[in-house]
DNA sequence: TCAAAAATGTTGGATAAGCAACACAGGAGA
DNA sequence: TCTCCTGTGTTGCTTATCCAACATTTTTGA
């Protein structure tokens, strides 16, 4: 539900190639320096695209980054069907787990994660956590407003899995979402 | 010199990657089924092109074989260094050997390598092993024409490679082109 | 043998990508 | 301070690609 995949086949070919050509550039690019240090000809060079197009795709490297995390992060929430879903223990179990992965992953991933690139995909998650957790709320015909549950798990959710992925030695995953699932689950039971 | 690097890089970028797209994909289908059994619409679908762009570049999928063919031929030929170069039974050694190997990854590569198939390949790898071999005569300031012991010798070379690519127990590489070498040899050297 | 389906080439008009050039902003170093 | 250099956005124009539609052939299979 938060992904249309008619949209992105209905795109124009050349649109879809553009994008990702860029996409992969920018992940390599992410992999060898950090964030901070790469610059948009960077990216159009790796790519192998005209800067000009860029342009027409992202306002800056600042949204290619949202992008970027945005694309990576629905597709692994898609991988574990969370996306077109409804509410349930089972449900944000996965979700949590889901969350700390990527973060987890994402940070081993890219060369020295700085502070404006986390700044960023924090916000970037959490507004996909609260889509996601607002649209499994609906499901369940509340009639109380979802933003503030949504809000709240949202949140939380993501603080669990930055402590995780900060964590000098990982405790083991499943273990510490279990733990946490309670706290969590507590918020949202009662409005679904 | 057969070669024109700068050619290729002033070309429009996407000139360059719809082309590369096309080969790619070409290259893959012709591990997958027989040079017969492909059609226009695989080729584009597997680039992810239109069929349209397909006939922007080539007439058909017979000129496409024949570019394929040329491409990664001439690309042996530069990695061996045997392009820009000049007439010497050590240099024909090469060559001779390089269009045994060449002639036998690319029977080992293809799926059913059919009748259709091969003489058009052998059409482009004749053309282009005559090219070259002028190309050294010419290095060698000859005064009679080249054309006639350039032919017999593209002819014989490109006959030893299919015969050695074709034996059922093929015999050892260098050792049968040792054997070959002399005969090819003593036809070139005399104008060389 | 015949009709349906699939592949081939071609066309005109729409659109994305490329290019060169520009003004501008910040940083490095003399 | 001044200049040089590198990166940023933007623009008008050109060109390659896309698309939908069409008439033909070729293949299929009933």
């Amino acid at each position: 539900m938060l992904i249309n995949p008619s949209e992105n086949e209905r795109l124009d070919p050349r649109v879809r190639r553009t994008r990702s050509l860029i996409l992969t550039a920018f992940e390599a690019l992410l992999t060898e320096k950090g964030f901070e240090f790469i610059s948009v000809q960077d990216v159009t060079e790796r790519a192998q695209i005209n800067r000009a197009t860029f342009y027409a795709h992202f306002p800056d490297k600042y949204a290619l980054l949202d992008y970027f995390i945005s694309q990576a992060f629905m597709r692994e929430m898609e991988k574990r069907t969370l996306s077109a879903c409804h509410y349930s223990p089972e449900n944000l179990r996965s979700l949590i787990l889901a969350v700390c992965d990527f973060l987890a992953r994402l940070h081993s991933d890219c060369a020295q994660p700085h502070q404006q690139f986390e700044s960023l995909a924090e916000g970037t998650i959490k507004n996909i956590l609260f889509e996601l957790l607002s649209y499994w709320l609906k499901q369940s015909g509340t009639k109380i407003s979802t933003e503030i549950p949504a809000t709240v798990a949202a949140w939380a959710i993501y603080g669990l899995a930055s402590y995780y992925s900060h964590s000098k030695k990982r405790p083991a995953l499943e273990k510490f979402v279990d733990e946490a699932l309670p706290l969590v689950a507590v918020n949202l039971g009662q409005f679904a």
